[in-house]
DNA sequence: TTTTAATAGAGATTTTTTTCACGAAAAGGA
DNA sequence: TCCTTTTCGTGAAAAAAATCTCTATTAAAA
C-alpha cells in the first residue's frame, strides 16, 4: 500500500464527512486565502476570516479543524498550508473536463471565461443545434452539432455537462445528454431537471439566487 | 390603516421569520410551479415536490405552512395559489432595477438575458471603464463611462449594481460603487469585498459552486 | 525573565433544522 | 352510505449546527 494511496484514502474519508455547509465556507475560505496570498500575507487569522464572511469565530476553527489543519496561538494559520489543504481536500487542483451545452450568451460567457482554468476546470467545447452557429470557434473551443454529442463523450471519455440551454427546451435536451453517457449536469436553466438515480444535476439557479438577496436584505 | 397596509405589513412579518434555508426552498419550489403552471397543471403535493428535489415531504409541508398556504387532503396544494403566494412574499414581481458594471463576456451576458424581466429585475445599463466599448448598446442597453455612474445613480435612484469586473480590480470598483451611493452588490467576481455595514453584498461564487459540486458528488 | 495579550482548541450548551409518528380530512370507489 | 387510501397538518424526538465558555499556548512587550 503506497503513501500516495494512504493519503488519498484519508482524504476521501475526510471529504465524505465534511457537511455540505462545511465545504460552502472551506470554499469562502478559499477565495480570501487566494487574496492573501497574492498579497503575500503569510498568517491569517480566525477572526480575520470571520469578520470578512460575517461567520462566528469558532465556527471557521471548527471548520478549520475538520480538515486538520493546524493554528498557532498568538498567529493564525499558515496561508499556504491552509490553501493547499482546501486546495487537496476539494480537490481545485484536478482537471475536470466538461462540455458547455448551448451556444448563446451564457454558454459563450462560460466558455471564455478563462478563470475556469485556474480551478480545474476545462470546457472542451461546446454544442447546439443551430446551423448558423455550429462550426464556429470561441476562444479554441469548436460549436458541434448536439447530434454528435453521444460520439464525443464516447471518444472523450468526459462525463461533465454545463447546460445553458433555454428553459423550454432543458428537460429534452437534458434527457438526450443522459442518454449520450453525460452523468453530471451543472444546469443553469432555471428548471428543475429530471433524470436517473446515477445522474447528478447541480442547479445554478442565479436569478433565484437574486431573488434570495432581495428577500433576505429586503431590497424593494 | 388600509387593507394593502395591513397585508404589506403581514408579508412583511412573514418573511423577516422566515430563515434563510427557507428562503432557499421556497426559490426551488417556485421554479417547479413555474413549470406546472406552463403545463396547466392545477394541483401539486408536497410528495411531488419532495421527490423532484430530494427534500424530506414534512420539510415541503412546513415550509408551505410558513408561509400561510392551505393543502387539500387527498388533493394538494393549488399551483396558482402556491405561486402567488410566494411570488408575493419573496417580491418576484416587484421591479428591481440594477447596473451591471463591467461589459465583459458576463456582463454582457446578464445584460442580454432576458429571463431576468420576468422576475423583475431589469438591467438599466452598463459601465466600463475601456474606450472601445463606453457608447455601444448591448440589447438597448447603452454601455457609459463608469465615471458616470456617481450621476447615473443619483438621477436615477438605482442602488442595486451587478459586479462583473475582473478579479483583480473587483475591489477597487467595489469601493467606488459605494462612494457612488450603491447599496446593494450583487457580486460575480470571485473574491470578498469589503464594504461599509450599510452596503450589502451578495456573493454569485460560480467557480466555488462548481467546485461544492464535484467535492459533494466526488466527482473525479 | 516575567508578564501580558492574542489566539487556537475543545468541551458544554443552546439553538436551529430535520425527521418521525400519528391524527384528521377528504376524494373516490364499494 | 361507508370504507379505503391518500395527503395534509402538527407536536415530539432526533440530529445537526452554531455559539458560548474556558483552557492552553505562544509571541511580544515590560
Amino acid at each position: 500500500m503506497s503513501l500516495a494511496f494512504l493519503i488519498n484514502k484519508v482524504f476521501i474519508i475526510m471529504k465524505s464527512t465534511l457537511s455540505q455547509r462545511t465545504i460552502n465556507r472551506l470554499t469562502q475560505y478559499y477565495t480570501i486565502l487566494r487574496d492573501y496570498f497574492k498579497k503575500n500575507i503569510q498568517n491569517i487569522t480566525s477572526s480575520q476570516i470571520s469578520q470578512l464572511l460575517d461567520i462566528d469565530e469558532t465556527q471557521v476553527r471548527k471548520d478549520i479543524k475538520s480538515i486538520n489543519c493546524k493554528g498557532k496561538c498568538k498567529v493564525g494559520y499558515n496561508v499556504v498550508e491552509l490553501k493547499t489543504i482546501i486546495e487537496n481536500i476539494l480537490d481545485y487542483k484536478v482537471i475536470k473536463k466538461a462540455f458547455v451545452i448551448g451556444a448563446g450568451n451564457l454558454g459563450v460567457a462560460l466558455s471564455k471565461y478563462s478563470k475556469f482554468s485556474e480551478f480545474g476546470l476545462e470546457i472542451e467545447c461546446l454544442f447546439d443545434s443551430d446551423n448558423e452557429k455550429i462550426g464556429k470557434i470561441i476562444d479554441g473551443k469548436e460549436i458541434f452539432d448536439i447530434a454528435m454529442l453521444k460520439d464525443k463523450v464516447k471518444n472523450t471519455g468526459i462525463n461533465i455537462a454545463i447546460l445553458t440551454t433555454p428553459n423550454k427546451v432543458a428537460q429534452t435536451v437534458c434527457n438526450y445528454l443522459v442518454e449520450s453517457g453525460i452523468k453530471y449536469i451543472w444546469n443553469f436553466a432555471p428548471s428543475i431537471l429530471i433524470v436517473p438515480k446515477n445522474v447528478k444535476v447541480w442547479h445554478e439557479n442565479i436569478i433565484g439566487s437574486f431573488i434570495q438577496f432581495c428577500a433576505i436584505e429586503n431590497i424593494k
